[in-house]
DNA sequence: ATGGCCTTGGCTCAAGGA
């Protein structure tokens, strides 16, 4: 089984690349994140033409987030709240979690906020958000021991996932704050990167800025991952970034990540 | 040096992204 996340930054815009990498790489679930899409704007027939069903949860101009499965998924829950209840209803003002069942998998398809600069007032909610994520995971770990967790997580874990680390306690997605906050949330609960399962060392990237010739010169971060929890992880048997959607025109400045358990 | 570039809305510039 064949499970994928990527941040398209916008759905509509990227459509054609969507569907051309979908047919190419035919996997079975894609976490799709920055839809930036309202529901009753998202093009369902397009995926549905495919071959896959389309779980989605959007808003209008900014975030949302949907997951596209061969199988019919089971038990759709959006947002936190879904799971959380009523407590967390502020944190889901902004469409950035969804999850549901397939096969004997739980899946969580997330969209971390980005945090704008560090010390900043989106800085703050992005820590505050990330505490909530401990929550609703260990939640839903609860539930479901056999958790699928990916998305665009707007931190590089370690130093070896930026290309220059210089300077990092200064920029946003690399303070230890927030390597600390996602740490909290998805790694003390025994979840684990399948990318770092097979490959150690640095120099692998998932997004580029669009700004100074970026990919070219290969200046990326490894900000978009895929946790498993423990039988899963050992059960995975690949997991890589394809960067070849990023070398397409007018792309997305995030490409895939791909594990095969 | 501290910006570069892209997307959305609908204001042809501003905000947000990362």
């Amino acid at each position: 089984m064949k499970i994928a996340t990527w941040n398209v930054n916008s759905i509509r815009t990227r459509l054609e690349h969507i569907t051309t990498w979908l047919q190419a790489s035919q996997v079975d679930v894609l976490c799709l994140q920055e839809t930036k899409v309202p529901d009753d704007k998202f093009p369902l027939q397009v995926f549905t033409d495919l071959g896959y069903h389309a779980a989605i949860s959007g808003q209008k101009s900014y975030n949302g987030v949907a997951i596209l499965s061969k199988l019919p998924p089971q038990q759709i829950d959006i947002g936190f709240t879904a799971i959380l209840g009523t407590e967390v209803i502020p944190w889901d003002q902004q469409k950035r979690v969804l999850s549901l069942a397939v096969n004997d998998l739980r899946i969580v398809n997330l969209y971390v906020p980005n945090g704008s600069a560090v010390g900043s007032e989106k800085y703050i909610y992005k820590l505050g958000w990330l505490k909530v994520l401990g929550t609703y995971l260990a939640t839903v770990l609860k539930q479901f021991p056999h958790l699928v967790v990916c998305g665009d997580f707007n931190v590089a874990p370690q130093d070896i996932d930026i290309h220059d680390p210089t300077g990092r306690e200064k920029e946003v997605m690399a303070t230890d704050a927030e390597r600390l906050a996602l740490q909290a949330a998805i790694t003390d609960l025994g979840l684990a990167d399948a990318f770092r399962k097979f490959t150690p060392e640095g120099g692998h990237f998932s997004w580029w800025d669009y700004r100074a010739a970026a990919f070219r010169r290969n200046l990326g971060w490894r900000i978009d991952h895929i946790y498993l929890s423990p039988m899963l992880y050992s059960r995975a048997i690949a997991c890589f970034i394809d960067k070849e959607p990023r070398t397409w025109e007018q792309p997305s400045d995030h490409t895939p990540v791909i594990v095969e358990l």
